[in-house]
DNA sequence: TCTGGGGTCCTAGGACCC
DNA sequence: TCTGGGGTCCTAGGACCC
């Protein structure tokens, strides 16, 4: 999807079009404020003068999106709202709306699935979609199919997408990229000296800062030059598995399928504090925080039907470094208060000499509610500490 | 007043088991 | 003076993605 979170904030506030408006914070609930000032109703007619600019944005905070406006002063995602507030002062700033772009999300992925089923989910708003077999999916290289599928999700929800047609999905995200915004591009195998080579090694869906950089101080810049390496060379460089895919993608190659399911691994809850909080200082502070965060846990893990066997907690510093802990219990649960207790032990086992300024909580291990093993202790008087839970017996009972 | 929140996957070492 | 070779599970950290 172009500029999602910011083309969903467009829709309820049209006269913000053509203008620079970035999409992040989130502390502050503009929408409601307006709201409660002009009613659902006449948010298409506030005068633009009245929305909040980026200038007099205080708190911490990132972008999460900007539109093509204001990617003109080099605002983008992930930049810090106060660098970019040097960057664009002018530019108007809302807070996510998480339930808006959620409902958003799941019509513009249920409109697809509707014209090819093998759809998989690439986060909040991005899919691959395997229409080798879709009726008239080979029409026109592709483009035939990519065209109906753009037009079906823009009369749903008045919303552009870009699409790359490709043979596999490295190269179709890659294509994804060259016309945007409410772009089609379609590259095939014949294309990659041409249309792939010339391009960063950044642009490989996997090759990040850390991966670019130790790239470049090898001299290895484009995708081509990454191509013309020795296998061998970079599998001493990178290791092993990593050496050998960068190879492989270099050459346009790549056979993952189209995962159409999946199950989660895990699910956590974290917050940035307003400031920095100390451990002992901002003591009740802080627990509520971590009480809260732990119950959210809890009601997410009940709400999708999922218990956790590993609990874990991270921390981040006042120096931006970061801390986890974790520890696996001898059963499931989705309970908050046995979250709450575990996620305590692990807070038990990290320095807290220094201010905090992020805290979150984990949920690992996942079975589906229902169908984790039975847990039965032998000795119940057995509660206190690690060293017991050794001793516990745990049986697996087979449910007929 | 720099730098969010929710994820996945990988690596590496140690414990423990056969 | 010598002390294997697998395998799995757990934990901590880190890279990367949307």
């Amino acid at each position: 999807m172009d500029a999602f979170f910011a083309s969903v904030e467009l829709l309820r506030y049209p006269q913000l079009k053509g203008l620079p408006v970035v999409i992040g914070g989130g502390r502050r609930t503009v929408d409601e404020a307006l709201m409660a000032q002009h009613g659902e109703r006449a948010l298409r007619f506030i005068p633009v003068a009245e929305f909040p600019l980026l200038k007099d944005y205080v708190g911490r905070g990132v972008i999460t999106t900007a539109t093509y406006p204001a990617r003109q002063f080099g605002v983008g995602s992930a930049m810090g709202l106060m660098k970019a507030a040097r960057l664009c002062p002018q530019a108007i700033v809302l807070p996510v709306d998480f339930d808006e772009i959620r409902r958003f999300s799941r019509l513009f992925k249920s409109t697809i699935a509707e014209v090819a089923p093998l759809v998989q989910d690439r986060g909040i708003d991005e899919v691959y979609i395997d229409f080798t077999d879709v009726p008239g999916g080979q029409r026109e290289g592709g483009r035939a199919l990519a065209r109906l599928i753009q037009r079906a999700i823009f009369e749903k929800t008045g919303l552009t997408c870009s699409i790359g047609v490709a043979p596999n999905k490295l190269l179709a995200k890659m294509a994804s990229e060259f016309d945007k915004p409410n772009g089609i591009s379609i590259v095939q195998q014949a294309d990659l000296q041409g249309r792939i080579w010339p391009l960063n090694v950044r642009k490989i869906n996997g090759i990040g800062p850390k991966a670019g950089e130790k790239l470049a101080a090898l001299g290895i810049q484009t995708i081509g030059e990454l191509a013309a390496q020795d296998r061998q060379f970079l599998i001493g460089q990178f290791g092993k598995a990593s050496g050998a895919w960068m190879h492989e993608v270099a050459w346009g190659r790549d056979d993952s399928p189209v995962e159409t399911t999946s199950e989660p691994v895990s699910m956590s809850r974290e917050t940035t504090f307003e400031r920095d909080l100390h451990a002992v200082r901002d003591k009740a502070e802080l627990g509520a925080i971590f009480t809260r965060l732990c119950e959210q846990v809890a009601a997410d893990l009940q709400h999708k039907g999922y218990v956790a066997r590993t609990i874990g907690i991270k921390l981040r510093y006042n120096d931006f470094r970061i801390a986890t802990r974790d520890q696996t219990a001898p059963a499931h649960t989705d309970d908050a208060r046995t979250i709450r207790q575990i996620a305590g032990q692990c807070l038990k086992r990290v320095p807290l000499d220094q201010r905090l300024r992020l805290l979150g909580v984990r949920a690992g291990a996942l079975t589906k509610a229902g169908q984790a093993p039975v847990y039965e202790e032998k000795s119940p008087s057995a509660q206190t500490g690690r060293a017991q839970a050794a001793t516990k017996t745990i049986v697996n009972y087979t449910l007929f």
